[in-house]
RNA sequence: GGGCGGGUAGCUCAGUUGGUUAGAGCAACUGGUUUACACCCAGUAGGUCGCAGGUUCGAGUCCUGUCUCGCCCACCA
C-alpha cells in the first residue's frame, strides 16, 4: 500500500540509503553477462555541483540503470580531479587573505593546506551527486592524486618518455602573469579586445628628421625592439632597406630589415621587431640574426631592461606610460581604436603573455589512429557532428606544454644531476620512483598538467597499469567502457587525449593496430555529447552570472526524481538547453501523477498476486476482455518499440516524452476512465500489467518514486533495480491468450471512438453546457460504424455524461458534429445563437472546400497518379471521401438553419 | 578569415528516408470537484515553418543564394 499523498524528501532518502546498503551499485564481474562500464566525467574538487553536473550524470545514471535492467553487468566508476591549477589559486587565494603568499609557506607546508582544503571540501560534490540517485559502485572511487593514480600518471610520463614522445625544450609558451606558469594552448581563451593601434614615429638614423612610422598595440614592448621589419616587396619602403632607425624609447639604432613575415596591407606595413614578447618576432629574429631582449618579466612586470622610467610597472601600465610619453615627445603620429584578439588565462583571466621558456612538451602519440578510430565509427559519438571538431583539432594540432609552474598536481618524475647542466639529457634520471641515490639529485621543480593525469582516467581507474589491480578491478572483463557522457567543450582536454592514451598505453608497441586491437584499446565505444545549460535569456550558467539555481533547491523542492525527468524532457540531443524551472516542476507532476494514478489502482481493492507477469496474465479471463482493453496493451506494446528505439539513438527527450504521453493520455487520461464504467478482475489485472511495465520503464529516469510504488504494490519483492525489463516480444508471448492479433485493427477503432467524443464534448461546451450534464445525443452511421459505437456504447454513455445516446435517420436536432463514424447531433433549442452556429458552420464548410479543391485537383494530377506511391493516393483518395461527406452533411445543417 | 549549429504557435521545443489537414508542453481563454490526481479534467484560440529562388506530381524536410543569432577554431603586429 502506498500513501495518500507523494512526498519525494522522505522516500529519496530512505531508498538511496537500501540501495547502498544492498551493494546494488556494486561492479561484479559476471563473465556469462555483457560488461557495462561508464566512468564518470572527474568533477573538480573546487567545483561547485551545477546543472550541467545534474544534466550529465541524471544521462548516466539512466543508462547505467537501463544496462541493469537489460541484463548486463554494469560497472559506473565514480571520482573527483585535484584540479590543479584551480585549487592552487583557492589556497593562494586563502593565503592571500591572512596576508601571506605561497613562497612565505615553502612547498611543503602549501602542499599540505591543499591537502586540507580538498579533504575538506573534495568530497561535497559526490556527496551531492548521492542526492541525485545516482548509481555508483562508491567502492570503486578514485581521485587523481590517490598514490596508485599518482603512479600511473608518473609511469605514463616514463613511458612517453621512454618512447621518445616527451621532451624537454625552450620554446614560446602561454604564460599566465597571474599565476605564473605555462599553459597549453586549450587553457588560451582568445577574446575580442577594444583596443588602439598606435602609429609610432621612428626615425631614420641616416636621414635625419625624416620618420618611419610603424603600427603597434603593445607599446610598452619598445624598448625590446631589435630591429624594423618590411615586406621585401614592398615599394614603398625599397630605399630604406640596410638604413637604421631610432628605437624611440631607450633610444639606439637598429636596423630596417624585409622579411616575408610581414603583412603589407596592415598598419603601415612596417613591423616593430621584438623577439623576446612575439612569436612572429621571434622567428624573424633567428632568421636575421637578432638578440632577443626581454623587458616584461614573469610576473608581467617590466624589468631594468626597460629603463629606470619603466622598471617595476605593471605590463598596463608601462603601455600607458608609453604612451603619454612617445605624445610627449611628439612621436605618435596618430592613435586609432582597434579590435583585435587577445588570448586570456582561461583560470585566471588575464591577458597572457608569449614567454620563451624551457619546458617539458608531448608530442602525441598515435595521432593517425585516433583520427581513423572516430572516423570508422569504432568510437561512435553523438551527435556525430562533433567528429569533424574532434579531426580538426587533430589535424592542426601541436605538441603539448605538460609542465606547470605549480606545487599541487604530479611533481614532474626528473631528478636533475646537481650541480650539472639540466640542459644536457646526460644529467637526467627519468623514473617512477626516482634514483637510488636522491643525494645526488634534485627533481624537477614543475607539476603536469591536470589534463595529463585526466587523459588515462578510464585505464587508471580500472588499477592500470598494475597488473594485480586490474585484475582485483577487472579490468579485462569492463575495459573498454561503454558509454562516456560529458560536454563538447572538454572534446580536446579530455575526450581527444583519451583516446591516444588508450591506443598508445595499452597492449605492445609494436603490435599491429587490427580492428580488434583497436577494440581492445579505445577507452569508450560511444561519446555522448551533451548540450550546455543556459539560462533563460541563453546565456550560459555559471557562478559569476549568479544565473544557475541550485541544484540541491531544486532537488528540495521538486524531488531528485522530478529534477531528473524534468531536465531530461528538455534536453534535445546535442542541442543546447535553455533551463526552465517550470520544466523541472513538470518532472514532479508527473510523479504526483503517477503515484496518483497508482492509488486509483489502489481504491479498487488489492486482492490477489501480483508479484510475477504471469501471475498478472492468469488474473486475466478472457471472456471479459474489450476492445478498449486489447487495444490498450497493444499500444503500450508499440510505445515499448519506440521507446526502445529512441533509447538506441540516445534520443532521451524523446524516450521521456513516448513515455509521459503514453502514461498519460492514452492510461490515465482514456483507460483508467472508461475502467470507471466497469471494473472487474480483468480490467485490474490490465491495469496490473500497464502499472508494473510503465514503473520498468520510468525507472531509470525516476527511480525513486518507482522503487516505492514498486513494493507499495506489491509488484516483486526484490528492488525494482534488479527487475529485468521485459521486450515487447517477452510481452507478446506472456499475453498470448489476449488475441493480440487483433491490436492494431481495436488500436484504430477505439481511435475513432475517441474522436467522436471529442465531438461530442466539443459540441457541448461550445454551447456553454457544463461537460457534466445530461443531454441527449442522437447520431447517424452506416452499418459499420453503428456495430462499433453500439459495442462501445456504455463508455461513451459515460464519458459524456449522457443517459440518452441514440440513433437518428434524418437531421432533425440544429448542431452538428461530423467525425469517421458518423454524424452527431444535440438538442440545443435552449442556448441557441444562431448567428455564432452559422457562422462556425461556415467558416468550417469553407475549410474543408479548400481542402477538397485541393486535393481533387491532386488526384486528377496524372503526374501525381504516375509517381506517387499506391498508399499515398490511397489515403488523399479516402480522405478526400470522408471530408465530401462532411461538407454534405454541414451543408445540410446549414441549409436548415438559414430557414429559421 | 575558416568551420559548426539554430531561426516552426506569445514562450520552449518535436517534426524520422520529401507524401494524408504541421504537433507537444507552458502561457492565454471557456467550462468543470462524476470511484486517483486542482501538481487535475474537458474544451477553445493561436503558425504565409527567417527571406528569395530552384529541383519535384508533391518541400518545414533536398539544392543555391541571403539575412540573423549562437558556438568553436585561427600568431595580421
Amino acid at each position: 500500500m502506498i500513501e495518500v499523498s507523494y512526498s519525494p524528501g522522505d522516500l529519496e532518502e530512505k531508498w538511496y540509503a537500501k540501495w547502498l546498503e544492498n551493494n546494488l551499485f556494486k561492479g561484479k564481474i559476471s563473465p556469462d553477462k555483457i560488461p557495462y562500464t561508464i566512468v564518470i566525467p572527474p568533477p573538480n574538487v573546487t567545483g561547485i555541483l551545477h546543472m550541467g553536473h545534474i544534466l550529465n550524470n541524471t544521462i548516466q545514471d539512466v543508462l547505467v540503470r537501463r544496462a541493469r535492467q537489460k541484463n548486463k553487468s554494469a560497472l559506473w566508476i565514480p571520482g573527483t580531479d585535484h584540479a590543479g591549477i584551480s585549487l592552487q589559486i583557492k589556497v593562494e587565494k586563502e593565503l592571500a587573505r591572512e596576508g601571506k603568499t605561497c613562497r612565505d609557506i615553502g612547498r611543503e607546508a602549501f602542499l599540505e593546506r591543499a591537502k586540507d582544503w580538498r579533504e575538506k571540501q573534495g568530497g561535497i560534490i559526490l556527496e551531492q551527486l548521492k542526492k541525485l540517485g545516482v548509481s555508483c559502485d562508491w567502492s570503486a572511487i578514485k581521485y587523481t592524486q590517490d598514490p596508485d593514480y599518482s603512479r600511473a600518471v608518473l609511469s605514463t610520463f616514463v613511458k612517453l618518455y621512454e618512447q621518445g614522445y616527451i621532451y624537454r625544450g625552450s620554446r614560446f609558451v602561454n604564460w599566465c602573469p597571474v599565476s605564473m606558469t605555462a599553459l597549453s594552448d586549450e587553457e588560451v581563451i582568445m577574446r575580442q579586445q577594444d583596443s588602439f593601434l598606435y602609429y609610432v614615429k621612428y626615425e631614420i638614423v641616416e636621414r635625419s628628421g625624416e620618420f618611419l612610422s610603424v603600427a603597434t598595440t603593445r607599446p610598452e614592448t619598445i624598448m625590446g625592439d631589435v630591429a624594423i621589419a618590411v615586406h621585401p616587396s614592398d615599394g614603398r619602403y625599397k630605399d630604406l632597406k640596410g638604413l637604421h632607425c631610432w628605437r624611440p624609447i631607450g633610444r639606439e639604432q637598429i636596423p630596417i630589415i624585409g622579411d616575408e613575415a610581414v603583412l603589407k596591407d596592415f598598419g603601415t606595413g612596417a613591423l616593430k621587431v621584438t623577439p623576446a614578447h612575439d612569436v612572429v618576432d621571434f622567428e624573424i629574429g633567428q632568421r636575421h640574426g637578432l638578440k632577443t631582449i626581454t623587458v616584461i618579466d614573469q610576473n608581467g612586470k617590466l624589468n631594468a631592461l626597460a629603463g629606470p622610467e619603466f622598471e617595476g610597472l605593471d605590463r598596463f601600465e608601462a603601455r600607458q606610460k608609453a604612451v603619454e610619453y612617445l605624445r610627449e615627445k611628439g612621436l605618435l603620429f596618430k592613435e586609432e581604436t582597434h579590435i583585435n584578439n587577445v588570448g586570456f588565462s582561461e583560470r585566471a583571466d588575464v591577458p597572457i603573455e608569449p614567454v620563451l621558456s624551457e619546458q617539458w612538451f608531448l608530442k602525441y602519440p598515435r595521432l593517425e589512429e585516433a583520427k581513423l578510430v572516430v572516423q570508422e565509427n569504432f568510437i561512435h559519438f553523438r551527435p556525430e557532428r562533433w567528429a569533424k571538431t574532434y579531426m580538426h583539432w587533430l589535424e592542426n594540432i601541436k605538441d603539448w606544454c605538460i609542465s606547470r609552474q605549480l606545487w599541487w598536481g604530479h611533481r614532474i618524475p626528473v631528478w636533475y644531476r646537481k650541480g650539472a647542466e639540466r640542459r644536457d639529457s646526460k644529467n637526467w634520471h627519468v623514473s617512477v620512483d626516482g634514483p637510488g641515490d636522491p643525494e645526488n639529485w634534485e627533481r624537477d621543480e614543475d607539476v603536469l598538467d591536470t589534463w595529463f593525469s585526466s587523459a588515462i582516467w578510464p585505464l587508471a581507474t580500472l588499477g592500470w597499469p598494475d597488473g594485480k589491480a586490474m585484475e582485483k578491478m577487472g579490468f579485462d572483463y569492463f575495459y573498454p567502457t561503454a558509454d562516456l557522457v560529458t560536454g563538447p567543450d572538454i572534446i580536446f582536454f579530455w575526450v581527444a587525449r583519451m583516446i591516444m592514451s588508450g591506443l598508445n598505453l595499452l597492449g605492445d608497441e609494436n603490435t599491429a593496430l587490427t580492428p580488434g586491437e583497436i577494440r581492445k584499446r579505445i577507452p569508450f565505444q560511444n561519446v555522448y555529447f551533451t548540450g550546455i545549460i543556459r539560462d533563460n535569456f541563453g546565456r550560459k550558467m555559471s557562478k559569476s552570472l549568479g544565473n544557475s539555481p541550485d541544484p540541491l533547491d531544486l532537488i528540495e523542492k521538486y524531488g531528485a526524481d522530478g529534477v531528473r525527468i524534468g531536465l531530461l524532457s528538455m534536453a534535445p540531443s546535442g542541442q543546447d538547453i535553455l533551463f526552465s524551472e517550470d520544466r523541472v516542476a513538470q518532472g514532479k507532476k508527473l510523479c504526483t501523477k503517477l503515484w496518483n494514478s497508482f492509488r486509483f489502482r489502489q481504491q479498487n481493492g488489492m486482492e490477489g498476486d501480483r508479484g510475477s507477469i504471469e501471475a498478472i496474465v492468469r488474473a486475466m479471463d478472457v471472456q471479459f476482455l474489450e476492445a478498449d482493453d486489447i487495444a490498450i496493451l497493444g499500444k503500450l506494446l508499440n510505445l515499448i518499440d519506440e521507446f526502445e528505439h529512441a533509447m538506441g539513438d540516445y534520443e532521451f527527450n524523446r524516450a521521456v516524452h513516448l513515455l509521459h504521453a503514453f502514461f498519460w493520455n492514452d492510461y490515465c487520461d482514456w483507460y483508467i476512465e472508461i475502467s470507471k464504467a466497469r471494473v472487474n478482475g480483468t480490467v485490474l489485472a490490465i491495469h496490473d500489467l500497464l502499472l508494473r511495465q510503465l514503473l520498468l520503464l520510468f525507472h531509470p529516469f525516476i527511480p525513486f518514486v518507482t522503487e516505492e510504488l514498486w513494493h507499495g504494490h506489491g509488484y516483486g519483492t526484490k528492488f525494482i533495480g534488479e527487475e529485468l525489463l521485459e521486450s515487447s516480444d517477452q510481452l507478446r508471448t506472456y499475453l498470448s491468450k489476449v488475441y493480440l492479433g487483433k491490436a492494431p485493427a481495436l488500436i484504430e477503432e477505439v481511435e475513432s471512438i475517441r474522436e467522436l467524443v471529442v465531438a461530442a464534448r466539443t459540441m457541448k461546451a461550445q454551447f456553454g453546457l457544463s461537460s457534466t450534464r445530461d443531454v441527449k445525443f442522437y447520431f447517424k452511421a452506416d452499418a459499420t460504424a453503428k456495430a462499433i459505437i453500439e459495442r462501445h456504447l456504455r463508455d461513451i454513455k459515460y464519458l459524456l455524461s449522457t443517459k440518452f445516446f441514440d440513433e437518428t435517420e434524418e437531421i432533425l436536432k440544429l448542431s452538428t458534429g461530423v467525425v469517421a463514424l458518423g454524424s452527431l447531433y444535440i438538442d440545443v433549442a435552449k442556448n441557441f445563437n444562431i448567428a455564432a452556429e452559422t457562422k462556425r458552420l461556415k467558416n468550417e464548410i469553407d475549410r474543408l472546400s479548400r481542402f477538397i479543391e485541393i486535393n481533387e485537383k491532386k488526384l486528377h494530377n496524372e503526374d501525381f497518379l504516375v509517381h506517387a506511391p499506391a498508399e499515398i493516393i490511397e489515403g488523399a483518395r479516402s480522405l478526400l471521401e470522408e471530408n465530401i461527406v462532411k461538407k454534405k452533411e454541414l451543408q445540410a445543417v446549414f441549409l436548415r438553419l438559414s430557414t429559421l
